[in-house]
DNA sequence: CTTTAAAGGTATGGCCTTGTACCATTGGAA
DNA sequence: TTCCAATGGTACAAGGCCATACCTTTAAAG
C-alpha cells in the first residue's frame, strides 16, 4: 500500500509535519488576467514609475508587454478610470493619464488605514517584509561586487542626488526609483521583477504614514552610505548599510502599528 | 507636449537610459494555464518531493491547491504521462506514479546535455544563479535569525542526517529537501516558493553532470557547517557557510561549461 | 485649412478554461 | 462474495481571453 508522504524508498522521509508540497502547490494564477493586469498597471502608479500627470505607455504597446490582448487591457484600464486613477483621452497625444497616486488617497495620517491594509494584507505582512529584506540585501551586495562604473554609476549618483534633492511629496517615488536601479544593477533581472512586485506593496502601506524631514534626512545619510559602498565595491558595507536603511523603515511601520 | 519619460514635474528624470519599466512590465503570465500546470507538476518531480515510484496526490486535490479546474489539470498529466513521466492507474490506491526522475533522463554525463539545457536557458542562466544566491544566502540568515527549536531544529538534524547518509542516486532529491526546508524556516513563504521554483530549475541542470563521492563528501561537510551555524543562531555563520556551499555548486557548472 | 499619424473605441469568431454532474474501475473491508 | 469509497474518465454548457480587422478622434505638421 502506497501513501502520499510515506516513501517506498530505502529512506525514511522526515519533515513529515510540515506539508512538503506547500512551496510548490500554491495557485497556478492569482485570479483572472483581468485582475493581474489591474495590478501591474497600479505597479508603475504606486512605483512612481508613470508620475501623477504623465500618461502610461500606449495600450498597444502594453497589451504587447504584458503578453496580454488589448481587449483585456481595456478591461482593465476602464476598471482604473472608473475608479478615478487614469484619465483617458482619445486622438493623437492621448492616452491613459495618471491622476491620483493611489486608489485610496487616505487624507488622514493617523494609523487607521494603515491598520486596514495590513488587514487585508492577512498574514502576509511579516512575509512580506522579510522577503523584501532578503531581496534588498542581496541586490544591494550583488550591485556592489559588480562595482558599477561609467555610466551605471552615473546613473547611481544621479538617483542620489535627484533623492536628496526630493520635496516631501516626490520623496517616496525617487527612494523607490533609487532601489530600484540597485536591484536592476544586481544583475538579475528575478531580483528586479520581485523587488519591484513587493515593493509595490511596502509602499502601499507607506503612503498610510507621514514622512516627517528627520525621517528624509536620516534616510538620505543612509542612502550616500549605501551607494558609496557601492561604487567602491564594498559588498559587506552596502549589506550593512542597506540593512540599517530598512530597519529604520520596519521601526517606523511597527511605530505606527502599536 | 508630453512623452514617456520625460516627467512633466519639477525634477529632471534621470535613468532614461534603461527602460525604466523593464521590471514590472514582464508577462502577466508565462504561457497558458495549461503548460504553467506541467511545469508545477515537473517541480514536484524534479524537487524529488514525489520520489520516483510514488504517486502524486489525487487529481481533485491537485486541481484543488493550484486553483485550477479538473479539466485542466488531466490535459497536463496527460502529456507528461505520453512523455513517459507518469503511469495513471484507476481505481481506488490508483493515481499518477511518477516513472522517471526526468523528462529527458540524460544518460550520458559528458557535457552535452547541460550545454543543451544551458542554450535552452538563454540569458537566464546568469539570472537564475544569482537570484539562487539571493534567495538561499538570504534564507539562511532569516532561519538563523530565527534560531530554530524544538521539532524545527529537529526537522533539520533529520534531514542532514539523511542526507549524509543517502546514496549517489538519492543524494540529489534530499540535498534538495535539506534547502528547501531551511528555505521554509525563514519564516517568508515568498523565500521559499520562489526557491522551489529556482532550485527546480537549478536541478534540471545538475543532473546533467556526474556525482562523485568526493564532492558528496565535501558537501556534506558544509551541510554540517550550515546546520550547526543554524541551530546556534549565527546569522552571519551561516550566510558564510551557505555561500561556500554555493560556490561550489557554481565553479562544477562552470567547470563542465568550459 | 487640409492632411496625417498616433492614439483610443468597437465588433466578430474561435479557442481556452471552468464548474458541474455523472460514469467506470479498482482493491480493501465487511 | 458483496459492498463501498477513493480514484480516474467523460460530457456539456457558460464565460473568459485572444487575434484580427476596422472605425473614430485628435492635434501637430504642412
Amino acid at each position: 500500500m502506497i501513501e502520499n508522504g510515506a516513501s517506498s524508498g530505502t529512506v525514511r522521509e522526515a519533515a513529515d509535519t510540515a506539508d512538503p508540497y506547500a512551496a510548490v502547490l500554491r495557485p497556478v494564477r492569482s485570479g483572472n488576467t483581468f485582475e493581474e493586469t489591474v495590478e501591474k498597471v497600479l505597479q508603475l502608479i504606486r512605483l512612481g514609475l508613470v508620475p501623477v500627470g504623465d500618461r502610461l505607455p500606449p495600450e498597444r504597446e502594453l497589451a504587447d508587454r504584458l503578453q496580454i490582448s488589448r481587449v483585456t487591457l481595456r478591461e482593465a484600464l476602464k476598471v482604473l478610470q472608473d475608479a478615478g486613477v487614469l484619465e483617458v483621452r482619445r486622438g493623437r497625444y492621448g492616452g491613459a493619464f495618471v491622476l491620483a497616486p493611489a486608489p485610496v488617497p487616505a487624507a488622514a495620517s493617523d494609523g487607521e488605514a494603515l491598520r486596514r491594509r495590513v488587514e487585508a494584507l492577512g498574514d502576509r505582512l511579516e512575509d512580506t517584509l522579510l522577503f523584501r529584506q532578503v531581496l534588498e540585501l542581496g541586490a544591494a551586495e550583488l550591485c556592489a561586487a559588480r562595482r558599477p562604473t561609467g555610466a551605471e554609476a552615473e546613473r547611481l549618483r544621479l538617483l542620489l542626488s535627484e533623492t536628496g534633492a526630493a520635496s516631501l511629496e516626490e520623496y517616496r517615488r525617487l527612494d523607490t526609483r533609487l532601489h530600484l536601479a540597485i536591484a536592476e544593477l544586481s544583475g538579475s533581472a528575478s531580483v528586479a521583477a520581485q523587488y519591484a512586485a513587493v515593493r509595490a506593496t511596502v509602499n502601499d502601506l507607506l503612503d498610510c504614514i507621514p514622512l516627517l524631514p528627520p525621517n528624509l534626512q536620516h534616510s538620505q545619510r543612509q542612502h550616500e552610505e549605501l551607494i558609496d559602498a557601492i561604487l567602491t565595491g564594498d559588498q559587506s558595507r552596502a549589506r550593512a548599510a542597506m540593512r540599517e536603511h530598512l530597519a529604520g523603515t520596519a521601526a517606523l511601520l511597527r511605530g505606527f502599528l502599536s
